[in-house]
DNA sequence: ACAAATCTACGAACGGTTTCGTATGATCGT
DNA sequence: ACGATCATACGAAACCGTTCGTAGATTTGT
């Protein structure tokens, strides 16, 4: 197994207020997506997830709680390597040049990215 | 219009072949894929990828030539605005932090993630 | 106790992606 | 000229992601 694949659009956006607000039931984050309406919609979602094992579920009560099975970092290192395979030949220093150049970073990301560098030359 | 989407992993993976190998024949893509034995799949892809404007044919040939309709860079920084609206609540400064974390560099990277630093303090 | 509200489960439909088989026409070698 | 080869076109199947309707069970409020 561990032929991890990435998680879908609404499959993210789900894991994304999951993250955000911790363990959740459906209506909790159906409401947060603004998609009350969609209550089963999300609900199937999460059924979903969780037998891909993108979320684990807590069923002792009737109403279930969900939470994320992989931390939000470490889905994001995969979404960043896919990517990097799937559209910078594999490197992802390539994909960072890249995203460099699309935006201004912060005094704080500058400081981060001044510490990268040191570690690197070390 | 301008409703961009991105492309799918198999359109990607053939806009890569194109980027690396400048305009090309049905049968030189397939090659490079290593998909030889699907030269009609990729000739199907490649038809829809015209139609979506992803491609642009040459047809005054018998043997048509394709060529990617956007840069391999634009088309770059598409998916990682994509990917840092998905997955990095919009943040682009903070994608680049994790992919940082998450590989190592070589030295002509390095020197242009510096260059780059040096242009953020001027 | 009963009706309304709330929950899970699940099937089915829809749309998009990917693959492949086949039809048809052009070109090449002999 | 003719068969083999190579090209495009296209339909249909297989598959996946997403949405929604409905059923059935449990809880809540009166």
């Amino acid at each position: 197994m561990t032929a991890r694949r990435r998680p879908t659009d609404a499959e993210l956006a789900i894991l994304s207020v999951l993250w955000a607000q911790g363990p959740s039931t459906v209506r909790q984050v159906a409401e947060e997506m603004g998609r009350e309406g969609a209550y089963t919609t999300v609900l199937k979602l999460l059924q979903i997830m969780t037998d891909k094992g993108l979320v684990r579920r807590d069923a002792s009560a009737r109403t279930h709680v969900y939470r994320a099975a992989r931390s939000e970092r470490a889905t994001q290192r995969l979404l960043v390597r896919d990517l990097a395979d799937r559209a910078f030949g594999g490197s992802a220093a390539s994909l960072v040049l890249q995203a460099l150049a699309a935006k201004k970073a912060s005094p704080e990301e500058l400081a981060r990215i001044r510490e990268w560098l040191a570690e690197q030359e070390g």
